[in-house]
DNA sequence: TCGTTTTACTAAATCGTTTTAGTAACTTTT
DNA sequence: AAAAGTTACTAAAACGATTTAGTAAAACGA
């Protein structure tokens, strides 16, 4: 309960030290030049070479001492440009959107863009109410994250594992079947042959394909992923509870099995409390393999062993793409997909089976 | 490395769907009324009141069919407010600078307001520049997150975790005492007298407080920390990493402590990696007790006890705070400090001590 | 010396709203 | 029937920049 704690009523902001906001109008008065030539020379126009270096000397002179700044507003309303983008994520604390946002705000801040964050908590209503706002408010282009696009792409978008292809949006995705060779690959190599897979939540866009490409690797190896050795996430709770409960589902079914998937490092980490509950000790009778490579994964008890997903690179990438479509001067050839490529993270989550099943 | 995927060069996205940005003189004349009645009947402001029913309502169908949406720039220049504010944290994939930014959202969210995200990785540079941008963006407040304010405050601030007074700066704090007492509490009553305690980084803005309190809740049992005890977590990674290398500084000194009372949940668990590295089992050899009650603290294994901040309320009263700030026609009296009350959660990386030290 | 170019500026339009200050045309009151 | 409201609007001035289209004076060229 948040309570007022010792209210000291401390004195009231200092007044705004003198001449707080001065308008070019007014700094224009103050030199006795019209607002024209402070702007011209302020941003450094073509036009500005015509003007002797001394009045250019005066006005910044003056612009510093006067603090000058232009009002954003102003110049966004005039040149028609916010440098500011949108970003929509499903839920901000769920540690995969704040490394996908950490690599976004790196590149922007390197061009002065900014960002206004929206979560659509997997709502419909979000979903189409946060893209209306964020174009409203004249960002100039939308990054989404693992959300599917439920509007008219107006204005140029990127999305970060999108799957669905839309004309002007560029996707930014994990190379999934390499992802799918390396985790399936570890795991059979490992001697593991039947594998439980905890899918994704139906509502995240990885899911599908995530699975299509388990599965193909995995019958490429003659060991398909027998259906009752599959379990989906469910609820939308960015913790590992939901892993936990699908793997209790998943054990409650009796099957017998060597090695789970985990659709990510979160739900890895509430499969092998399940596990354990149950047990069963993780990797000596069951190996876990988690998905994405978050923070906490290298320091699990046991260290987890992942596919790591480059987050921070592809919300760089993400960006970069964003601000190069805005430079160019056409639109016509945009990029569909730019694909990037996981790595296998080797720790103590997963090792060799100890009495291979028939 | 990212590199080019199956670039299939999909169409441009499709022309503007017709009349894609109506404007407001557009729509006038397309009525064949002028913009002010057409500003007055949409915003309903009170002079709409002798506009006839049936006019408004051409209005309204109107801008329906037209699509029209107001120009967010132009409107802010002209009332001065961008219903936007500013966020400063340190980074934000540490967990807690998410949780706390959850919170803002859900409350701003409510009021149609967005915010600015930046972060100042604990830069000198950036923890003056950034605070400039968003001013001079237009933000109408700012809140800061564990940040320490080193500018002017020209506008309305609310600091979650700040400690410095400062006009015109709301803090929204954790009630510090409390929780020191709950910890130490805590312990104490498992038999633990020697207590290791991991401080936080020099630039966090809760260190000190933390360990005031710590102190002394500590000689206020006779058990006053012993100074051999006590690390400095040092780099600013949010990853456990720091947490286990102090604490394998302090396993180095060779002295002997029954209990580690963490900075926070993400050392806590570096923590636990050194000393079972060092075949110190937790709980059973030493109890490690964490703060913050991040995500992963309940699937961490062993689960962590803790110390629960509220930080989604936290960011949700910070953001209220400065909502009603905003409102308050006047700001003479502004509340210094508003504190929040921690919990204890006990789970499993706490017991009570096997062999008491003297 | 006259015409052209260059130099050093500026007036006014523009971006798209909101808001102030009206104004005609009715309606009501006295 | 004149005075006083009301009703239903509008013209024009903001907000604070950028940009287009000048202009007057000085310098240059023939």
């Amino acid at each position: 309960m948040p309570r007022k704690g010792d209210v000291k009523n401390i004195r009231p902001a200092p007044p705004r030290p003198d001449g707080e906001a001065v308008s070019l109008k007014q700094l224009a008065h103050h030199l006795g030049l019209s607002t024209t030539t402070l702007s011209l020379v302020l941003n450094d126009a073509p036009a500005a070479v015509s003007i002797p270096q001394d009045t250019k000397d005066r006005i910044f002179k003056a612009a510093k001492e006067l603090k000058y700044r232009p009002n954003y507003l102003a110049r966004s309303l005039r040149v028609q440009r916010t440098h500011t983008f949108g970003v929509i994520v499903p839920e901000l604390s769920d540690g995969y959107s704040a490394m996908v946002l950490n690599g976004v705000e790196s590149e922007l801040s390197k061009e002065g863009y900014f960002y206004l964050t929206a979560s659509h908590l997997h709502r419909d209503d979000l979903l189409e109410e946060n893209p209306r706002m964020l174009i409203e408010r004249r960002v100039e282009g939308i990054i989404a994250v693992d959300t599917p696009i439920r509007f008219e792409p107006v204005l140029p978008i990127v999305n970060v594992s999108g799957h669905d292809e839309i004309d002007g949006v560029t996707n930014v995705v994990l190379n999934h079947r390499h992802a799918a060779e390396l985790g399936i690959g570890h795991l059979y190599n490992l001697g593991h042959r039947r594998i439980a897979v905890i899918k994704g939540q139906q509502f995240s866009s990885d899911t599908e394909e995530r699975w299509v490409t388990i599965n193909d690797a995995a019958r490429r190896r003659g060991i398909a992923i027998d259906s009752r050795l599959t379990v989906q996430l469910t609820g939308d709770s960015p913790s590992p509870e939901v892993g936990y409960e699908a793997t209790r589902t998943l054990l409650a079914r009796g099957e017998r099995f060597t090695a789970v998937f985990a659709f990510n490092d979160i739900s890895a980490i509430g499969a092998i409390r399940a596990l354990e509950e149950m047990g069963l000790r993780v990797p000596h009778d069951v190996s876990v393999l988690g998905f994405d490579d978050i923070y906490a994964a290298a320091f699990h008890n046991p260290a987890l062993t992942t596919i790591k997903q480059p987050l921070f690179e592809m919300g760089r990438l993400a960006a970069r793409t964003l601000l190069d479509r805005l430079k160019a001067d056409n639109e016509s050839e945009i990029t569909a997909t730019l694909s990037v490529e996981p790595t296998l993270i080797v720790r103590q989550s997963t090792a060799r089976v100890s009495s291979p099943t028939s």
